[in-house]
RNA sequence: GUCCCCAUCGUCUAGCCCGGUCUAGGACACCGCCCUUUCACGGCGGCGACACCGGUUCAAAUCCGGUUGGGGACGCCA
């Protein structure tokens, strides 16, 4: 086989979409998996809708995945000329005409059409014209577009995940390939950039399937054979639909503030549709790149599922090393005013302590700045609940007191020492250990879930427990 | 409405192409139990699916047809 060449191509009047990273990752996979080309092209022929703003947040969120691209990005409003002479060639074949007809008269009879018979295809008005109907009109200087014209007979193409697809060439019309601005229309551009860019395969959302139709037709009218195609079945969230705004997070960078690791939602996209055939979840790229296979792409569409996208993410952040974790996590502590840059660079050791000891129960990196923030604040109130459950008597206060006293007498303040001291304490008022340990959690965390008390504790260090439970002390002096 | 596509646990999927090995496997979620100072992690177990109806066949989750359900496309947007 040839050199294979896939290609990315985002419009850019949004974000980087879920779905649009899925698309890419397995134009990804696919190219670096036949050791082929990976390019990028940004389709902005509709100039008002595209932003440079929105250019540079998909190309930073391509980046961020990882999904780097070998050639571009090339942009289709700077090859506008290209587009024009494709049409041109067309015209003289007479595979395509001009049209005159003003958006206006087309609104009005597709209007009239649906209130009659409720089907409506553009009636070919300027394909009849005569040759001095038309001169008369350019010379007027009216505003004409160029359409395909579409041939009897029935369109065919072979997709690599749904098989052979066909339509009847009579349910399509003759589409605008370039408008009567002189700029291109979307299938019409691809079409000229797939040829032009040597594009192998296209691989794209099966939304493109009625496209297909349409482009396949082109590429024969320019009396060109067609690459080969792969449509992949769409993302739909939990109500079925497609993916939107109302559904929550829909563009990566979303979940990249959600605190996902890009690992976790590469791996976690990628199995949406697709599976490497045996029991293995848990996949680095370089082992998707070797199993990846369009032919393995499920054609059922997917139901995009958080909370296992959340399991996995968890699954990752567990096997990080902790100093790997904790340079990822800097952003997020800094975002909630944990911490600062001054102490990112002085206490890193100690970070790295607050690291361990949270990560075994964080699913994302914000959470380590939510489910942590005691660590860093003394800022919060004791849950409701478990103040009636470990607050409950005066000999709560009593026995917290004891316990600070003791502690204060400590020279060293290893979780070994605080562990024997808090032991000695129960076994000295003939209670067991753990209703203790839930009121000096309860006291120096407001929570009653959490790392194990000593290791909470030692991090704490002396001097800020002892603050800590005094106050609790008078708090519930105060009940 | 017209056209196209899809259909295995609630969800992601394996199996389907090349019918028997499927009393349908794994994962998430959920529910128990174990570990344990709580939470989490981990371990063990449980719940739970071939949409329906016909046909082909000795035999169908697997092949064919229909029904139902779901999705998508119908722009001088991409």
């Amino acid at each position: 086989m040839s050199e294979i060449r896939v290609r990315m191509a985002p419009s850019p009047s949004g974000f980087l979409h879920v779905g649009t990273a899925r698309t890419t990752i397995y134009n990804y996979l696919f190219a670096r998996h036949h050791q082929g080309k990976f390019i990028l092209r940004i389709e902005d022929t509709d100039v008002s809708r595209s932003s440079q703003e929105m250019i540079d947040a998909i190309l930073d969120s391509m980046r961020w995945l990882g999904l780097d691209w070998d050639e571009g990005p090339y942009y289709q409003s700077q090859r506008t000329l290209l587009y024009q002479k494709y049409a041109q060639k067309l015209l003289e074949t007479k595979k395509a005409y001009f049209c005159f007809c003003t958006k206006q008269e087309l609104d009005e009879k597709k209007k009239q059409a649906v209130a009659s018979k409720g089907d409506w295809k553009y009636d070919r008005t300027c394909l009849a014209l005569s040759n001095e109907e038309k001169e008369e009109k350019i010379r007027k200087g009216a505003p004409k577009a160029i359409r395909l014209l579409v041939p009897e007979g029935e369109t065919v193409f072979s997709d690599i995940v749904y098989g052979e697809l066909k339509k009847e060439n009579k349910e399509l019309e003759d589409l605008v390939i370039l408008r009567s601005d002189g700029t291109p229309t979307y299938n019409f551009a691809c079409v000229v950039d797939d040829v032009e860019m040597k594009i192998s395969h296209v691989i794209r959302g099966n939304d493109h399937i009625a496209n297909t139709f349409k482009q396949v037709l082109i590429y024969e009218a320019l009396g060109l054979t067609p690459p080969h195609f792969a449509h992949i079945p769409l993302i739909l969230a939990k109500d079925r639909t497609k993916m939107s705004k109302r559904h929550g997070a829909v563009s990566i960078g979303e979940y990249r503030e959600e605190g996902f690791l890009r690992e976790a939602l590469v791996n976690y996209i990628t199995l949406l549709g697709w599976s490497p055939k045996d029991d293995r979840e848990i996949l680095s790229i370089d082992q998707m790149i070797e199993l990846f296979s369009l032919e393995g792409v499920n054609p059922a569409n997917p139901i995009f599922d958080k909370e296992k996208l959340e399991w996995m993410n968890g699954e990752y952040i567990r096997s990080y090393d902790n100093e790997k974790l904790l340079d990822l996590l800097f952003p997020f502590l800094i975002k909630e005013n944990l911490i600062t840059e001054e102490m990112v660079r002085q206490k890193r050791d100690w970070l790295l302590r607050f690291v361990s000891l949270l990560k075994e129960r964080c699913k994302t990196l914000k959470e380590f700045a939510e489910k942590g923030k005691y660590f860093f604040a003394f800022d919060y109130q004791y849950e409701p609940t478990a103040v009636s459950k470990h607050f409950n008597s005066a000999e709560a206060a009593k026995t917290l007191d004891i316990f600070v006293d003791r502690l204060s007498k400590l020279d060293s303040f290893e979780k070994q020492k605080i562990e024997e001291t808090l032991r000695n304490l129960a076994t000295d008022m003939g209670t067991k250990p753990a209703p203790l340990i839930h009121m000096v959690r309860l006291a120096t965390t407001g929570t009653t879930a959490g790392p194990g008390l000593f290791d909470i504790l030692e991090f704490l260090g002396k001097e800020e427990v002892v603050k800590r439970i005094k106050k609790a002390v008078e708090f519930i002096h105060k009940i």
